[in-house]
RNA sequence: GCCAAUGUAGCUCAGUCGGUAGAGCAGCUGUUUCGUAAACAGCCGGUCGCCGGUUCGAGUCCGGCCAUUGGCUCCA
């Protein structure tokens, strides 16, 4: 998305740069044709037309370029153009062609429809911005000039297709993607950040810890889970199932394949089957494995009938489902074709939908942050255009929504128009450590399945009512929230999560029968150990756990043997020395208790 | 699905002009018994993603497919 001029400093900067770039890849390629060259965040992007694709020393060059540009210290010049002028000044640039039309209808450069800005009746003023010899299409803001541009402060970063307005029905141009800062420093800094970032990807540390792989044999977005991976995601799971039972909710458990007559109730079949793996025939009859898990526990509800005093009912399940994703969409554990939601689905009535809200996402944070997770931000997303249902209900569930969130105090932006035809939603999205925000939570009603599967229950009045039905994943898909959690905290778990909490590192051989009477004695603790019985030296021992990111290290020399005592190494480094077994236990216990870390 | 790049040992990578495969780590074996981030030596390990083509000869060149990566689109 562009940033907005108003509340980012660095617009004129990177709005400049974009122009700079579109001049120097234009004399390089002169026959090249231009699209659209906006801000971004941390850099700004171009799109071209070009005979040719680009490669990496293009972008040396087109850089080395932008670096001669800048130095003659050309100043940016704004004019107002009749379209009659821009038509004859962009006679070889169709892209800008199309978007001065655009213009003259009132859209702005982008293509979106101007609402309010001021406008003329007779359409957008069309303006542009010339530096050198470039003479671009562009509303601004630009600096005065190009000496105001650090030329060691920006970079080039990749070269990416990209579809004409963002239409996969249209041309795929070649996108140029660049960072700019206001100084070396900045730069550097963000491009630690880039680096930082790089060493906590959970694709490579679950590879270096060992926690999970995809293989090819088996197929991609379909994610194997390792002995240390899914030891973490057991703690996970047995963490927020108990959370969920003393919660009210009820747990459940549902199959993985449906018959079709139950998606073309549910209406899957209908508005959702591309992203169905295809059907099974069975004896004759057609099944289709579950891209959702709501049919399954609809028909739980449906099993008796329901009072009003029976509700609400909280059905929850860790529920694997299936959903055909796209090839090129594939990423890591945050976007795969099978996975396991933290679902659960609560039915009831109107006058409860208040206080099932809050306590949803009251239940959703704590869940959370006991994970560590402490920043977040609410999108709530209200009635489209089309849509299912009774405007009055959805008017009192997104006001129920909307309350939900101020009562918690947590920063919320309103998607207006943006909820699915089915109801309105919340979307929570978690900030982890490095400040990226992932989406995780949802809480969503639901006035289309209660319908098409008539649901109900009967009330006081002794008439049957249709319930309000809930949707809501707290970690989202267990899948993704591993995902977050291992950049969150680049693979150095808190003890409650570590899968192995403590390495025992005996020093020499001769150490060995006590080191299995220590190992003994914490597991019999409920601690997660692991012997080191290799014939490295004990640095060698370090070593390898430090690099697994084992939370402690219990050397065990003569000296300890003697005293029955465990010298205790922090994975920070820190050397806590010798201490009786029993201590340690304690200290480890407690650690896990509070979920420290 | 689309654009581009990549795919060589379990991992990280090298491999020149087309001439028959290489390192470090890991693993195995032996020696070493050692006090807070890598002891030493030897050995094992490859259908160079898959299929086809060009060539006397293909990891290397060409075509198709598969997968991965960066984006786009998508994520009711």
């Amino acid at each position: 998305m562009p940033v907005n001029p108003n509340d980012d400093p660095y617009y004129r900067l990177r709005h400049s740069l974009a122009h700079v770039m579109a001049q120097a890849v234009l004399e390089l390629f002169p026959e090249g044709k231009i699209a659209i060259g906006p801000p971004v965040e941390n850099g700004f992007y171009y799109d071209f037309d070009l005979p040719r694709p680009l490669t990496p020393e293009d972008l040396a060059e087109i850089e080395a370029r932008m670096r001669r540009i800048i130095s003659g210290n050309h100043p940016f010049v704004y004019r107002v153009v009749s379209a009659e002028e821009a038509r004859e000044l962009f006679r070889d640039q169709p892209y800008k062609l199309e978007l001065i039309e655009g213009l003259i209808q009132g859209a702005d450069e982008y293509g979106e429809r101007q609402e309010g800005n001021g406008a003329p009746a007779g359409g957008t003023v069309i303006s542009t911005y010339r530096q050198d010899t470039f003479e671009d299409l562009c509303r601004g803001p630009h600096l005065e000039h190009t000496g105001q541009i650090d030329p060691e402060a920006f970079k080039l970063m990749s070269i990416a297709g990209a579809y004409w307005r963002g239409n996969e029905k249209n041309p795929q141009l070649q996108r140029i993607y660049g960072t700019a800062w206001n100084n070396r420093a900045e730069l550097e800094q963000y491009l630690w950040r880039l680096e930082e970032a790089r060493k906590r990807d959970h694709r490579r540390l679950g590879k270096e810890l060992d926690l999970f792989s995809v293989s090819d044999e088996v197929g991609p977005g379909l994610i194997l889970w390792h002995p240390k991976g899914a030891m973490i995601r057991v703690i996970a799971e047995d963490f927020s199932r108990q959370a969920h039972l003393n919660a009210g909710y009820e747990w459940v458990f549902s199959p993985h394949v449906g018959r079709a007559h139950l998606w073309e109730t549910s209406g899957h079949l209908d508005f959702y089957k591309e992203n169905m793996y295809a059907p099974m025939d069975i004896e004759g009859d057609t099944y289709y494995v579950k891209p959702m898990n709501c049919p399954f526990h609809i028909q739980i509800y449906r099993s008796h009938l329901r009072s009003y005093r029976d509700l609400p009912r909280r059905y929850a399940e860790y529920g694997t489902v299936y959903r055909f994703e796209k090839s090129g969409v594939l990423h890591g554990l945050t976007r795969v074709r099978g996975f396991t939601q933290d679902d659960a689905h609560i039915f009831c009535r109107p006058d409860q939908v208040e206080e099932e809200i809050g306590h949803a996402l009251d239940f959703s944070l704590y869940v959370l942050r006991s994970f560590g997770l402490s920043e977040f931000t609410a999108y709530l997303s209200t009635r489209p255009e089309k849509y299912v249902g009774r405007a009055e209900d959805w008017d009192r569930a997104t006001a129920a929504l909307e309350r939900a969130i101020e009562a918690h105090a947590l920063p919320y932006k309103r998607d207006e128009g943006g909820g699915a035809f089915y109801g309105p939603k919340i979307d929570l999205k978690v900030n982890d450590a490095l400040g990226r925000e992932w989406q995780l939570s949802t809480i969503q009603f639901d006035f289309n399945l209660p319908e098409r599967f008539d649901l109900e229950y009967i009330g006081e009045d002794g008439q049957p009512h249709r319930p309000y039905m809930v949707h809501r994943a707290l970690m989202g898909s267990m899948e993704r929230f591993l995902g977050v959690l291992i950049e969150h905290f680049a693979g150095a778990f808190p003890l409650w999560i570590a899968p192995v909490q403590a390495t025992i590192i005996p020093i020499t051989d001769k150490q060995m029968e006590y080191a299995c009477q220590v190992r003994q004695h914490l597991t019999d603790a409920g601690l997660r150990v692991e012997l080191d019985d290799s014939r490295d030296r004990m640095q060698g021992k370090i070593r390898r756990a430090q690099l697994q990111k084992v939370p402690y290290m219990l050397i065990i020399g003569a000296r300890e043997q003697e005293t029955g005592a465990v010298a205790v190494r922090t994975r920070a480094g820190e050397d806590l020395g010798a201490m009786p077994l029993a201590a340690f236990v304690e200290r480890a216990l407690e650690e896990v208790r509070t979920r420290a870390g």
